[in-house]
DNA sequence: CCCGGAACCTGAAGGC
DNA sequence: TGCCTTCAGGTTCCGG
């Protein structure tokens, strides 16, 4: 599932490859992927346009476009693929998009929960979005002050998106797990001394997972249709059952807002 | 404002 | 073997 180091990723290797590159067609294959404007409109609009640089927003890839922005969200399963070897990659193309070099970038998602935009302005997309973590405003005080009167989990603070842009279930489990705070503790039950842990953590976990091109657990691939390798790193997420590589407790998994959670029980002790 | 749960999807996995 | 059910999860929407 792409979280913000798996965007990253992807912007980072695909920016080099279509930046400068003029749009020269567009197929959409599935309807309710396009979220603005109506199907036939986006098509219409983005032939021609060229395409100037592009940047991340939480985990919103955003697409620069002299004027313009296409904004792409993944979602659970999609992938951006630039002629990917594999032709197996190019099951599941809600979206394709065809460049001035001969090129042809394929939006995949299996599930089609992944949505794309063609605005004016970015921020009617993206404006909830809470502050990015690997941005120098994201400090422990601003964390701290932000988790004051949130009684909800820790864990389900810390996936939404409006509290901060960028980390989802993955990364959560493994920041908690780094801050060894219990992922059912309220937000505003947190002690100073963990914020102290909490907030590098997130960063940590997050920086780690880009230098490894992002964590490729179910339809994660790269834009030349590669995976990543952080989820080799992980040390708790998707590890239910297995020993913590602290203490060699077994890896609990509990449903937190209807999502798999996974701690070290000893580790992350509730209290 | 804040919290929790349903809905959107479909392939994979498990039960019988 | 095969049908059926359940699960997975990012985000939005809705009710409390």
């Amino acid at each position: 599932m792409p979280e913000l180091p798996e965007v990253e990723t992807i912007k980072n290797e695909l920016l080099p490859r279509i930046v400068g590159r003029r749009i020269t067609g567009v197929e959409i294959f599935w309807y309710r992927i396009v979220g603005y404007p109506s199907p036939a409109d986006f098509a219409s609009r983005l032939i021609g346009k060229e395409i100037a640089g592009g940047r991340r927003r939480g985990k919103y890839l955003i697409l620069e476009l002299n004027g313009e922005f296409l904004i792409i969200h993944l979602k659970m399963s999609g992938s951006l693929l630039l002629d990917p070897a594999s032709p197996e990659l190019k099951r599941y193309t809600r979206a394709a998009i065809y460049l001035d070099n001969g090129a042809t970038l394929y939006f995949r998602d299996p599930r089609k929960f992944g949505r794309l935009w063609l605005v004016d302005n970015p921020d009617s997309v993206t404006a909830r979005l809470g502050p990015e973590p690997l941005e120098p405003g994201f400090t422990p005080e601003l964390l701290a002050a932000r988790l004051k009167n949130r009684t909800a989990p820790i864990k389900a603070i810390l996936t939404d998106q409006a509290f901060i842009a960028g980390v989802g279930n993955m990364y959560a489990d493994e920041a908690l797990f780094a801050a060894r705070i219990h992922p059912l503790r309220p937000g505003s039950s947190l002690t100073p001394e963990e914020i102290k842990r909490l907030h590098p953590a997130i960063q940590e976990v997050l920086k780690s997972a880009i230098a490894d091109k992002g964590a490729s657990i179910e339809n994660y691939y790269r834009p030349d249709g590669n995976t990543g390798v952080a989820h080799f790193q992980f040390r708790v997420a998707h590890r239910g059952g297995q020993p913590c590589p602290v203490c060699g407790t077994s890896i609990e998994r509990i449903s937190v807002r209807n999502r798999g959670t996974y701690f070290c029980p000893r580790c992350q002790p509730l209290k």
